[in-house]
DNA sequence: CCAAAAGTGTTGAAACTACACCCATGG
DNA sequence: CCATGGGTGTAGTTTCAACACTTTTGG
């Protein structure tokens, strides 16, 4: 440990697997690449952390130059490490995941080479970013049933049945409207709010909130959020 | 990301959170360091990963090397890497927890520098080995009561008193010994041995052993072993 | 016969699953 | 008035939590 100067050392990068949700299916954004190695081929959002910034900070500076999103929801998920996962040399890349609302990317992105894709129809990637996606959503999926992080993929304010699409949409499952809804209600951590969602020739939906402050609170107690 | 050579780059490490069972308390495995920074402090064992290896062989080499332990339930925990956590220069480390069964340290373990504190009372820890423990101790306690780990940290034959106490170590809480003894024996996951478990002036207690093979067919169903 | 840990069932409460109809709106 | 999605309650089943005594052994 003396003498960490003598090896030759493997860089280090970052990725993120973002993830976002149109109302009808699960969908992550990815990057044609423009260089060699795999060049055009599709890529999850990243790069290589700098020595004087700290991984979350290398993961949001990324995600911010490549695809214009700020503020998102960002968590560390595992680190691939294999060592020819990148051909050139050895690379090690810590993978995040994020979670966007929707309209955060078409208002940040330059369009450019950045691309929603459903999980269920997704192109061929590079590196072993196939991997990394597929550890993202076995992630995604178990958090999901014991920790709120959905609204996270949902719009501010948003309908109970928004809310029980996404759940199936990332589970993969056909849900019960009526012990979906007890259940989400039970925690009383969704405030109703005054406004209603119309849209179409049907009875318009009431509109909720998640209360953030409250779930904190509950947290701290040690408790559990279950669907 | 085509001047990857032009920019100084971080260390990688790799270190290890050791949980072992004493029968009574749950302990850990710490390092008395030997060189600067940090000499003569504890530490958690771990070193710099080689660029011709996997992280995962990192982790285990440094654990022999500086254990003697093999063969162990390992797995990947989280990556450290704010900026000034290693006093020297950029070092970001890729923590590991591992699960090991009483008896393997005393035999491999050159009595040297490492040894066993419970975890209730810990020395101070080198670098942000705090948090790393801290982490570790979490993930412990979470994993515990959806998957089926316990048994890693006990002799391949054990008693369901045994099981219980483990339980009752990482969880920090007291258990009803008969919900326990019904829940544990539900998923048809332990086998019960023909030897009787023999000591002090009391009845004899049923061994058992986990059956992984069994156990493994359920995981691929979706299935969640949870006490 | 005493001390010490092993082993065993039941009951009431709570949570879960399955399931079908009326409501409000726009066109 | 019709089509569309929004919204609601109950009954049977399963799971969970709480709780106390008998058994086997060694000394």
């Amino acid at each position: 440990m003396a003498h960490t100067y003598e090896y030759p050392r493997a860089a280090l990068t970052v990725d993120c697997v973002v993830f976002g949700f149109d109302g009808g299916e699960l969908q992550v954004l990815l990057i044609r690449r423009g260089l060699a190695p795999f060049k055009d081929k599709w890529a999850l959002p990243g790069g290589f952390v700098r020595v004087e910034e700290t991984l979350d900070d290398a993961a949001r500076r990324e995600l911010e130059e490549e695809t214009g999103l700020r503020e998102v929801f960002l968590e560390q998920l595992y680190t691939f490490g294999t060592v020819k996962r990148d051909p050139r040399e050895r690379v090690v890349s810590i993978a995040y995941f994020a979670l966007v609302k929707p309209g955060a990317v078409t208002a940040a992105t330059d369009a450019a080479e950045a691309k929603w894709f459903p999980v269920s129809d997704l192109p061929s990637l590079a590196f072993d970013h196939a991997d990394i996606l597929t550890t993202a959503l076995t992630r995604l999926r178990g958090k999901l049933t014991y920790q709120p992080i959905g609204f996270e993929l949902l719009p501010p304010k948003f309908t109970l049945t928004q809310l029980q699409r996404l759940y199936e949409a990332v589970l993969g499952e056909p849900l019960d409207k009526r012990n979906f809804r007890k259940k989400a209600l039970s925690y009383d951590l969704l405030i109703p709010l005054k406004e209603k969602h119309q849209e179409g020739p049907h009875r318009p939906a009431q509109l909720f909130r998640f209360d953030p402050v409250k779930y904190e609170k509950l947290k701290k107690k040690g408790f559990l959020f279950e669907i």
